[in-house]
DNA sequence: CAGCCCCCTATGCAATCGGATAGTCAGGGC
DNA sequence: GCCCTGACTATCCGATTGCATAGGGGGCTG
């Protein structure tokens, strides 16, 4: 029987997702209310084939909790969460999850995005890329300050990037300003951290 | 019969692939030898249900084609590569590719990853996730720099990071140029984003 | 045609970044 | 004890960025 680890917080939550999975899904699971308890977990009880981790938890520290149970258990790793945004939903895939499940996910789906995570591939579900791309609808940058984004994420100077478009410096230097105003972006860095992230390019 | 759309330039692999996934996977597949003429068809024989798309291909443009046919289809759009590495596979899954394809898949698991894709999930092969962290392995930051860097991709200034992080601007710079020398990054923007890419944080 | 948007240029200045150089201090390994 | 590394501080200086202000020219649209 497939051994899966469920780490929450909220203990109603906890229990009854674990109930659910045992009872519809046929699987033997472990739960740890905090992240430590999990890493403790992990090493009493393991291997697991499937660890869930949920996002905002004690210990969790956001990402870097799940870089540790992947490097302490070698399994694959999933994030739960219940009120991520797509951001952080697509961040923790860069960070190797080996899912994103939303707490509004419909029961039964998750016991398929569980099996599907334990054949090892990637879960994910579609509405967060679709609403990804709804919020992306009122940001418009014009094709030059697309241009200018993408020399900045490429870790060029202004006065590359005006080299380079085959206009001055200080053009370059206005496209910055007007494309990190309607980024929110606080400087160019942070800028094109947010247009990565957004898909802008 | 659902209707797939498959453009690739090299003949030889986009008819035996289609051939495939009509025996295999009882398909309809439509070709197209370019980025041009997969709009085209895409517009004359649609709608599809699923597009794939040889990430290097005339017209194709890197990611923006996948913008693009995604706009103008509306319906899950694959990237298909021989060469991609895992940082452009993490890009095109967070531009919205509906999954990643390495033509070094096995045939049987493209016709799994096409019907999980058609089922509206997301698809990714689990080895580059693996290789990616193998080539993560000979970069190692000290504690203090992944927090510098954090900061940097935060969008916050030398002076601030120094501030959150209770010691000088100067010391901060110093990791700064460290961590930047580390990750071949020509500043701190580029930093940031080879940081990303390469889940450092 | 007038108004608007995009693109481009220019000048000037303050703040920040990037790099060089030169140290102190604590801890681990030989 | 010696060597090395990580972390931290200091000063100096040139390069770059960020911001404000003030324009010109082209294209699209009501």
């Amino acid at each position: 029987m497939q051994k899966l680890l469920l780490a929450d917080d909220h203990e109603l939550v906890r229990e009854t997702v674990a109930d659910f999975l045992r009872l519809q899904g046929g699987f033997n699971v472990a739960t740890a209310q905090s992240f430590d308890e999990a890493i403790s977990v992990a090493q009493a009880q393991g291997p697991f084939e499937l660890v869930m981790l949920d996002y905002s938890m004690p210990g969790m520290d956001a990402l870097a909790g799940l870089a540790k149970m992947r490097a302490q258990t070698g399994c694959p790793v999933a994030i739960l969460s219940g009120t991520a945004t797509p951001d952080v939903a697509r961040r923790a895939l860069s960070s190797g999850a080996a899912g994103f499940l939303p707490k509004t996910l419909a029961p039964q789906s998750l016991v398929s995005a569980v099996r599907h995570m334990l054949s090892g591939e990637i879960y994910m579900p579609l509405d967060f890329f679709e609403t990804e791309n709804e919020a992306d609808a009122d940001i418009n940058l014009t094709p030059r300050e697309r241009d200018v984004l993408l020399g900045i994420t490429e870790g060029k100077s202004n006065k590359e990037i005006a080299r380079d478009l085959g206009i001055q410096e200080v053009t370059v230097k206005l496209h910055v300003k007007t494309l990190s105003r309607k980024l929110g972006a606080r400087n160019r860095t942070h800028a094109a951290m947010l247009g990565r992230d957004l898909g802008l390019m």
